[in-house]
DNA sequence: TATTATAGTGAACGAAAGGTCACTTGTCAA
DNA sequence: TTGACAAGTGACCTTTCGTTCACTATAATA
């Protein structure tokens, strides 16, 4: 099938360009891991660039779906115990789900050379999870569970500080589990915080 | 001078690593920016990779001088706003000099690459300032400024999210005016939630 | 002054890169 | 059964890469 390898070089794109970069990976090696010889990959994607764009496509379409829609918003908790249990869910998936890893790979080595990446990097990295808190927050204000302040500004300070975290797995995975351990405690310093007790 | 030509290959290596990645970047650019060809290079670095390592080592001695000893570390602050002060002169180094921001794109580049890198990138990105702090909280605390409370979840609370509008400087420059806002918004939420009035 | 080490040149090399192409194979529709 | 087409192969091309080397110019030293 046509469209099955074709998702399979996407698929080995991301884990070598995650590891080596784009300017790092070489299309030889690419087509190996896949059990092909170079030209077969070029049946498939006109070039190297090719390959790196639609990859881009796929990553942008797959963060739209799964993270830009209102849809997919989780429901506001109605404890403060399960703000701390929600966002413990979420990091989980977010650190153990290879996918998820390389892509934030892919753009945190890229965001300086592609546009797209860059941007994408920074809805990934920065305003994304502080949007979707934002919502959260404002619910839980609304349901007198936090003290009513900035929504947006909570949502940062709540956020980025899961986000660093997260880039130390990333970047040491052997301190994942203390990572896990310090955004739990995290958390719960947050809701002792700013909770309504 | 051999010693001059030497610092101004690594400086020029600083600034190609930092854009392409160390990958992405070819010794004949490199020399080509110095006015050299090629070859000369060689008179001086061994390889390419020799290059790389020399870099590492000037920046983890840099980080070692400036950053990782106690004798450089800011006075703790009189006053709540104060500590604003401080945080906005720091912050307004760490994202106009130049040379800071190549090395920190450096780091986000290399990471998953050289193990060196990645540790020194942890330092820079968390590790680092959170110790910083740690130490300015836990003398806020005594001097009765800030509310009593781990001094070492505060810091981290309070250096994260500045770092991750730092990065953000880093990948789209053209947002570090609103960057700088938002670090100063940030600092005096903080203030407001755990100062003492 | 003669010598020697140093910095830099330019041509060349082999390896590896991205990419092309004529060709084979297997599948399916006419 | 045959024709057409998509998928994959292997040899080959060009460019670029890191690296080497014989050589020159310069400036300090003995």
């Amino acid at each position: 099938m046509a469209n099955d390898t074709k998702e399979r070089i996407l698929a080995a794109a991301l884990e070598m360009f995650s590891q080596n970069g784009y300017a790092g990976t070489n299309i030889r090696e690419l087509s190996a891991s896949l059990g092909l010889v170079k030209s077969g990959v070029y049946k498939h994607y006109e070039s190297k660039e090719a390959i790196w764009n639609a990859l881009l496509d796929q990553m942008i379409a797959y963060y739209a779906d799964h993270f830009g829609s209102v849809d997919h918003l989780p429901p506001v908790p109605d404890s403060l115990e399960e703000l701390t249990r929600l966002t413990m869910h979420m990091v989980h998936i977010t650190v153990h789900d290879e996918k998820i890893i390389m892509t934030r790979k892919v753009l945190t080595l890229e965001q300086y050379r592609d546009v797209r990446a860059r941007e994408l990097a920074t809805k990934h990295f920065l305003t994304g999870l502080t949007e979707i808190f934002t919502r959260i927050f404002a619910g839980m204000m609304d349901k007198g569970l936090i003290r009513r302040d900035d929504p947006a500004m909570l949502a940062f300070a709540y956020t980025t500080p899961i986000s660093a975290l997260i880039h130390l797995c990333d970047r040491e995975p052997e301190k994942t589990e203390d990572a896990l351990r310090k955004i739990e405690a995290f958390s719960r310093h947050f809701v002792a915080t700013y909770g309504v007790q």
